[in-house]
DNA sequence: ATAGTTAACGGAATCGATTGCATAAATTAA
DNA sequence: TTAATTTATGCAATCGATTCCGTTAACTAT
């Protein structure tokens, strides 16, 4: 296989008579060059199949015009399409992105993080793994001004850009609309408290239960390891089997909440009637279970979005915005037909 | 805000009375370097916090230890595990991942490419966009010896490393499924006839009707553009409403099946009783939605790997590997209860 | 002991793009 | 017409790691 020699600046300086300076700048449309060598230049090069060396513009630049992304796991509807929103954005910035998952360990994250920081990322996008607690690994990019935007799963102390929902007016909301159909024994599938995500949703559910004057039962508070189906469906079979069992159910994810669907459904208990459901996330699955899935929805690409142009602006400006805004995205809620205990939403008032 | 200096090898160089070649020689286990240095110079860079320069390293090599994906979505479950796949593949091997998405459009595909291309990555892995027809954007990546892995949507007319499932098996199978449940007329919801993998599942099923014995009609046999759920909607309705209605339905995708479930119960038409439905990808929703989607299921995380294992091994042995093997995977056909006419699975002979 | 090896390391060029500091040419001001 | 600007371009250092050639010192074989 015979393999073509690329094509630089030096080649174009040499084949159009200029220096490698002025090819250079006419590339990048600097003001210093007239328009009619920027043409003739851009043109050769178009011509001469030209494609700039990012390793050697970043190098001398010491930046890769590149976003490193650091998940928990790709495969999940929300990571998806967050990273889905932070691709089109930083494309069309001209910018690439790097993923990397951490698989919810926090050995990964550490050795991830140390891997994109060797590849000179612009930014960091992090959502942070179970795991996680120390945060001493994110240190070496605050040391060197590389901005970092914590999402959905952020640190509680340290400061940076955050791009969050508000957690907790979901949680509340989701609650308050389960009350308001009818429900007063609300059971709570609760994830890792020491995430704020799932922390906030419960306080919100805590909330709405004292302010409608409805007793806090522990046993109704299921704390969830991973919130996954198999998890849920346990979780569900011993709820219905107490002898008070909950007439409401508000699942800190989609996944849970099906999962608690389709066993009360074997169980012989019907949903919304004598068990209504709500979800979080508005996972495609919450729209195909019968009865569909009433849930909270996430504006997962929007906040991806948002993330890469935290980093953008923040690189844009020669890194004199403030590191610390947070952005606070409201949710909807989806009510569907597993929350319509009274066939209708009240009107909030 | 204090930015801090970087550690290079010249300063581990100074500090330890070193030429910054043998810090580079021990850094990266040179044999000609002592193992007492070497575990010195370690330890010093590991106190300094030095971290390699991966732009550098690259410039020199002109190579980046990055592995560039090109897909039409992310946020589809096939895409986002074949991502997931690769990433952690890639990563075992101390390589990057860069990702970026098409949205099905060619003229993003030829920019994506040329990014990719920009950031000298190690390999290409591709599934094309529901447009492109031309390939010639990929020909500047063969041109310089830098392999592509082609994976589910493939091109015919390019030889290249192809990863694969034997989308034809899969369609018989699903069809002969139908037909021993004791379905006569199948209609079939195909994908964009120029994108192997739908013409492939639709030989599939024409071959599967022919051995059996069954006519092929062409009223049965709805093109999709898109395969989603509506219109897989509307394609059931109509379909439904015929004089001589088909008894089971062979989509090529899970989303236009699911749909073609809800839309049938809706109408009062039995699944799989009147009417027997299997899907493709075994998406999440397919076990959701009542009655469960029979499907066919993808080894996407194991064909991401694979892709990245060919990246790998290409780029190891010196580029002299056979450019044009294709790995073909099998599929698992699941048989759920939209499918289940007849109650049982037959003995395949 | 002497030639021949081997082990351990250093010098300096190199990868390709960028940019501060010149310089030359062209234009304008006076 | 001459000085003062402006415009357009070139020179050469620089970013950090790698590697082809040495070179020196230690070691081995005969």
């Amino acid at each position: 296989m015979k393999i073509k020699k690329e094509v630089t600046i030096y080649d174009l300086a040499k084949e159009l008579n200029y220096s490698p300076s002025t090819i250079s700048r006419a590339l990048n449309n600097h003001k210093s060059i007239s328009k009619k060598t920027i043409k003739l230049i851009k043109e050769a090069a178009e011509e001469m199949g030209y494609r700039p060396n990012n390793l050697a513009a970043g190098l001398r630049n010491n930046k890769s015009n590149t976003i490193g992304v650091l998940i928990s796991r790709i495969n999940r509807p929300f990571m998806a399409s967050l990273i889905s929103g932070i691709e089109e954005t930083a494309r069309k910035a001209g910018h690439n992105v790097l993923i990397s998952q951490s698989n919810d360990k926090y050995e990964n994250e550490i050795s991830n993080c140390n891997t994109l920081y060797d590849s000179r990322i612009t930014g960091l996008i992090v959502s942070l793994s179970m795991e996680t607690v120390e945060m001493d690994h994110f240190q070496k990019f605050v040391d060197k001004g590389i901005p970092i935007v914590f999402v959905d799963r952020v640190p509680d102390n340290f400061n940076s850009y955050k791009v969050v929902i508000d957690n907790y007016t979901a949680g509340y909301s989701a609650t308050k609309h389960l009350i308001e159909q009818g429900c007063e024994r609300i059971a709570h599938f609760a994830g890792a408290q020491h995430r704020n995500v799932y922390r906030e949703r419960k306080k919100g559910y805590l909330d709405a239960l004292r302010e409608h004057d409805l007793p806090i039962e522990d046993s109704l508070i299921v704390n969830f390891k991973t919130l996954s189906f198999e998890e849920g469906n346990k979780a569900t079979k011993k709820l219905l089997k107490m002898s008070n069992p909950p007439d409401g159910i508000f699942s800190a994810n989609d996944t849970a909440a099906v999962s608690a669907i389709m066993c009360a459904k074997k169980m012989g208990v019907e949903v919304p009637e004598q068990l209504a459901v709500i979800g979080f996330n508005d996972d495609p699955i919450a729209s195909i279970v019968q009865p569909s899935l009433s849930t909270i929805s996430h504006p997962a690409s929007k906040m991806g979005a948002i993330s890469a142009k935290r980093i953008l602006d923040h690189s844009a400006n020669n890194y004199d915005t403030d590191l610390s805004e947070i952005t606070v995205l409201g949710t909807e809620i989806v009510v569907r037909e597993s929350s319509l205990k009274r066939g209708v939403v009240l009107e909030s008032e």
